[in-house]
DNA sequence: AGCACGCCGACT
DNA sequence: GTCGGCGTGCTC
């Protein structure tokens, strides 16, 4: 019997030379402990050089003509790079013309010794699977059945209100429905993988599955726990039994070897955008994934996102929507003034009004805001023009009835101010934060609690006594019993952002707004009106979106295309222009940026993308020699145009401010 | 990134 | 003759 004694090692580097595999001969001593996935240090080059890095597979073969290196050391015996992990991160960082060493940063948490030591022995709490179909709520048993049972993929339409799911625990209905199909996945003695924009939803998801799932079937893998908790976590999810998995957006890098399910609550979420290199977003991310292990996938949302969208419309993804549950009852008024005095001061129309008084007779009442603060923009008295800071000439901004208002850029008090352009020194308040509003409601809602819940005033749950709960966007706290009214108060505003985004975010916005209320309870939607408003009105998002996409394909704007971002100097980027495989749909730009560095937009088409993005990643390659040859010696690092090409694969920045 | 290899200008 | 400059290329 030949004895396998080769690994082949993923180096642990940011260099994309190095983002393939290199064969290392595995020393007589190491032959126990050097097994596929574990975390080991190699020599690169020259002795004295080490790295790090994972070995994927051990072999007899070798693939190599040279001379192999033997390996270093096995930093720790735990094997912490699952296969389906290494081929999702190979099959991630090929897509963005990224490093599979950069993706698995996202996914592999940092070592922590002592957690090796205390992890529990699997066989101690052995799993059985009930085996029994668990029901989901609100949707239709054989619906459910074959999307988690022949692997489908779907974007689900998330039932509206609130649930008590445990004395005195409310949390969004979406919740529930998340916690149903992952009960039902372990049921059947698969891993299921719940993954939520923010800390406030993983809390209301946590409260869902703890109802549902016993708490040593349940792995939190997030950040916000500590190290030694997260990297227990992580090592407990390799032991070969199901787990429920919740987390934020690297959840999907999770272990799970079987998998049988991965819920992304409200993919539109800004925050599944992943802010480091490849920027993979988590919702691709899960989409690959299906496809490599085959598991059910599903989009879990108020609202629906363009991208997903596009899937539904492809065939690639399924619609499934709730049933047996009332859609809100919203009610969309124009961005006029009551004629009520009080309702007048508080600017808010007539219907906001009545809904707001009668809701308040029965519990607590929502009203969302788009700005946090009192006034956030300030204008002169005299000329209205916008009052601007005498030092720095940032726009100033009043944060509360009392204080001084202060520079939004340097925060210098504005204390003596005088306008430039006539000399008046008078200030007008312009618009009104979350905190001038509870002051007005306050008033025009005379005895009734206020409560302001936004960054600064987090709240994540009020209880079912009358208030009024005044919450920028996101920030809605969930009521007991749900909200007796919703008010949405600054439509206009937040719509007037220039940005690709806007009115699908406002949309969402709302929508997830407007699902904190009670059954039957009204929403108000002041200032939106149009498409906005009907699909709000029907409850049909995807209508909205339907029509979003199509003004996307016209414009020929993301996701009805992919773009990419190439950043260099301009012979690079010229050069990567030129050797794309495929005709790009169009060409933007070159941009100058500082330092004799350009940027250039390409447009290209989805079945273009396995080619763009591979040769780009090999252009990106070439570059990080190339670049060094024009360095001109003496000069200093910093005055140097930073080398080589920089790739970012449907970024969306470009387009966020349009 | 690092580090070695290699091919042209000033030196003992 | 050869010491050493940095452009070029590779890393199992």
């Amino acid at each position: 019997m030949s004895e396998a004694s080769i690994a082949r090692v993923l180096i642990d580097s940011p260099l994309p030379q190095l983002d393939r595999l290199f064969d290392y001969a595995v020393p007589e001593e190491l032959r126990q402990t050097a097994r596929a996935g574990v975390r080991v240090k190699v020599p690169l080059k020259t002795l004295g050089r080490v790295v790090e890095g994972w070995i994927v597979e051990i072999t007899d073969t070798v693939g190599f003509a040279g001379k192999l290196s033997e390996l270093d050391s096995v930093i720790s015996p735990f094997p912490v790079l699952a296969p389906e992990v290494w081929t999702l991160a190979r099959a991630v960082a090929d897509r963005a013309a990224g490093t599979a060493a950069d993706v698995l940063r996202l996914g592999i948490p940092k070592r922590h010794a002592r957690a090796e030591k205390s992890l529990p022995d699997a066989n101690e709490s052995p799993y059985s699977p009930s085996g029994a179909p668990q029901p989901v709520s609100y949707f239709d048993a054989g619906a459910i059945s074959t999307l988690l049972s022949e692997s489908k993929r779907a974007a689900m339409a998330a039932p509206t209100g609130v649930v008590e799911v445990a004395p005195g625990r409310w949390v969004g209905r979406w919740a529930q429905t998340m916690a149903e199909l992952a009960a039902r996945t372990l049921a059947g003695g698969q891993t299921a993988i719940l993954a939520t924009p923010d800390y406030r939803d993983q809390e209301q998801l946590e409260a869902a599955v703890a109802a549902l799932v016993p708490a040593d079937r349940t792995l939190r893998l997030d950040a916000r726990q500590s190290d030694q908790r997260r990297y227990g976590n992580f090592l407990r999810a390799h032991d070969g039994t199901p787990y429920v998995i919740i987390g934020n957006r690297s959840a999907v890098y999770a272990p799970a070897a079987h998998l049988g399910l991965i819920v992304l609550w409200d993919d539109g979420d800004p925050l599944y955008s992943e802010h480091l290199t490849p920027y993979v977003h988590t919702r691709d991310a899960a989409l690959l994934r299906q496809e490599k292990q085959g598991c059910s996938l599903v989009f879990l949302s108020h609202s629906r996102s363009t991208e997903v969208q596009r899937l539904v419309e492809l065939g690639w993804l399924g619609a499934v929507s709730p049933g047996g549950i009332r859609p809100p009852k919203v009610i969309p008024t124009a961005n006029q003034e009551s004629q009520d005095r009080l309702a007048a001061m508080a600017r808010i129309p007539s219907s906001a009004w009545k809904a707001a008084r009668a809701g308040l007779d029965e519990g607590p009442v929502l009203v969302q805001v788009a700005r946090p603060g009192y006034a956030p923009r300030l204008a002169c008295a005299d000329c209205s023009q916008t009052a601007r800071c005498t030092t720095c000439a940032g726009p100033l901004a009043q944060r509360s009835a009392s204080s001084t208002p202060s520079c939004v850029w340097c925060g210098a008090l504005a204390a003596k101010w005088r306008c430039r352009e006539c000399d008046g020194t008078r200030l007008r308040m312009v618009g009104s934060g979350s905190a001038r509003t509870a002051d007005e409601l306050g008033r025009a809602f005379p005895g009734f609690r206020v409560i302001i819940a936004d960054g600064d005033h987090p709240v994540t749950t009020v209880s079912a006594e009358p208030s009024l709960v005044i919450a920028t966007r996101g920030a809605e706290p969930v009521a007991d019993g749900g909200y007796r009214a919703v008010l949405l108060l600054d439509g206009a505003g937040m719509l007037a952002r220039e940005s690709l985004r806007v009115a699908e975010d406002c949309l969402r916005w709302w929508s997830n707004a407007i699902a904190l209320a009670a059954d039957g309870a009204p929403a108000v939607v002041v200032g939106a009106g149009g498409a906005l408003a009907t699909s709000l009105v029907t409850w049909r998002q995807e209508d909205f979106a339907r029509a979003e996409l199509a003004d996307r394909r016209e414009l020929r704007f993301p996701p009805a295309v992919r773009v990419a971002t190439l950043t260099g100097r301009v012979a690079l980027v010229a050069e990567a222009i030129e050797k794309l495989p495929v005709d790009p749909i169009d060409v933007l730009g070159p941009v100058d940026l500082p330092d004799g560095i350009v940027r250039t937009i390409i447009r290209f088409d989805y079945k273009a993308g396995p080619a763009v993005a591979e040769q780009l990643k090999a252009l990106v390659v070439a570059a990080t020699t190339v670049s060094r040859g024009s360095r001109k010696p003496g000069t200093p690092r910093a005055n140097q145009p930073a080398p080589g090409l920089r790739v970012h694969l449907d970024d969306l920045e470009p387009f966020v401010d349009l």
